[in-house]
DNA sequence: GATGAATGAGAATTCATTCAT
DNA sequence: GATGAATGAATTCTCATTCAT
């Protein structure tokens, strides 16, 4: 196997780490499944990684708090509050279509790692709470739960994002991000029948 | 540990098994965890089941199609598209009111027993989405993708279901149902942007 | 043939057991499918026999002795070596033929049942030996080992009943035991190259 | 125990599983009792070997075609069928005292794989059928099925084989192979009564 | 950095046998 | 006599991890 200097073993195996637990799911994805599709022996692994658990971390953690991060970018730079939901809504569409595969993994598969983030991490699901708590203290929204109203925003896209995966819609959403918008904008706006 | 109680074993085997499923995942749950969960040894599970995939499906199975069936009939009673929805969206929450372990299993824990019902088995999803697409043809709804509507209804809903199994919100789905109507409603009514 | 007058399972038991080894071997055939393929209980076997090693025992020892005994009275009859013989290879054919499963499982499955019998137990192999063991002494038969002309007699009668159970010649032997005497009866009274 | 040796562990493996389902049987030894012969962990058999099944397929495969081909040069080399089934025989015999252990494997206890061979894999079976087939065809022998007359080559060494197993002869064949000839030879010869 | 045989714990499953009913 | 759930040991196999090379 030639390798450049500077190597990026460890790099593909995070790639196909996340794309063989999207597909299948982290338990039911071995080492040895790892290691094959990388194309290195199983002991290689370990000279990357501590552990298993350790790899699914890394490979959790940083593209989360990334995909935190970015989103919390996005929602800063509108005024309006209509405008930081749209721009949140448009980061997970974008994050999702380009790649689906990592975003199912950091939202739908990482069993157990959300628990293992410091308590103060950032969160996609932090980020749009706290726009919308903002936006309720500030009377931009309807007097509501904002944990209730997070709900239905990230519902908005993520169930959404669940029938993509499922083949029930088409796997790109960012050509109806406009939909998903008025959908959440009209959840939250929404009183309580 | 009585020998021929009037205890039923298969349904205290179904019963655990949920339980540690819904707490831990499928794969991380062993048939140890779950035979000692039930206080039997473990050969005698399979007495009961044939392996435990057969389990799994098993405790899947029926209870999922149980639950589509019941939300069938709630949505086939009123008249009217919105009352259908509410029916269908207080129907979820009393499910998950009434046994959240088992809501959680049958929704965001059964990995890959979706794909092993037969194509035309009534599904919650499938449910929900009828109801919509009829509205829709009927014009009781803006026109629009019933899939995509399907997905703001339920997104409405397994989101806060999801937030309470995490703790984020009241673990008790019922008191809020109105709620969730009203952004289910207001969701599928609204236009894009 | 029921022992006891008032019950056959016994002998159903054994009669389905003979079948299940001769087809898959003894370690290959489960308690459970003995006692399914007669349609009994698990536990109901354990009336009839002791242990799984006690019912292939059963099955073994009383046919294999009957066997035996018939080989033996066949030989006593006639009054020439030759005849001796002929009369040996017809039983040895006619018992195949009447019951090839019976026979299969007596000559080829039964593994280590053998040693459990008797040292002076009636075989055929010994019936066998002792017709040549006599005719050798008595100068009917070229002075040669006794046990490797026993050997010769038991190869034309075996090896065609193994090529009948692959089915490479047809499964009845007793249109061919002229064949097989006239074969067993040259070998016998060949000399060594 | 070492672990990078020069030794080669899967030789040791198959040598071990040949004694071991000679003496016992195939389903009645088990990998742990391989790997204990062996001296390595269970687990350290998959490296080498799929499953157990294909290590008795490995075990016997390779040898058994061996030993086909080698029956089958030998009996290539004389010109006269006479000194083709001699030459045949003694290659039995020769296989048998070399390593009687391989032999009866070979022989006697490999239940089913013989199934598993593609139906125009050499066997001995065949090697001798055909050395036979086409004397009959030539002559060269009486007319006959050349089915039984395979038989009766066979039987006039494989029991034999059967008795040196059980010490009711010497276990040492090629000593008698003269012997074992002679019978074959005039067997094949012998015309039905 | 990389290899891959080896480990040891534990997984799912089978099976002969027992025993309360 | 018969049942079948239950047992507990054993079986095949998997897997994360280690380590000599």
């Amino acid at each position: 196997m030639p390798r450049h200097p500077f190597s990026n073993t460890r790099q593909r195996i995070e790639d196909e780490s996340i794309k063989l637990f999207a597909a299948r799911g982290i338990a039911e994805t071995s080492v040895r499944d790892i290691t094959r599709a990388v194309g290195i022996s199983e002991g290689a692994l370990y000279r990357h990684f501590e552990s298993k658990d350790d790899l699914v971390w890394q490979a959790f953690e940083r593209n989360y708090t990334a995909f935190a991060t970015e989103l919390d970018r996005l929602a800063a730079q509108p005024t309006s509050t209509k405008e930081k939901i749209a721009a949140m809504i448009r980061g997970f569409c974008r994050a999702h279509d380009e790649n689906p595969t990592l975003f199912n993994f950091l939202v739908f598969v990482q069993h157990g790692q959300l628990a293992k983030l410091p308590p103060d991490a950032p969160t996609p699901v932090r980020v749009v709470r706290r726009v919308l708590e903002r936006a309720i203290e500030r009377h931009e929204l309807p007097p509501q739960d904002p944990d209730l109203a997070a709900a239905f925003v990230l519902g908005a896209v993520l169930q959404p994002a669940t029938f993509a995966a499922y083949g029930r819609i088409d796997d790109k959403l960012q050509p109806v991000s406009g939909r998903l918008i008025s959908a959440a904008w009209a959840a939250v706006n929404a009183t309580a029948a």
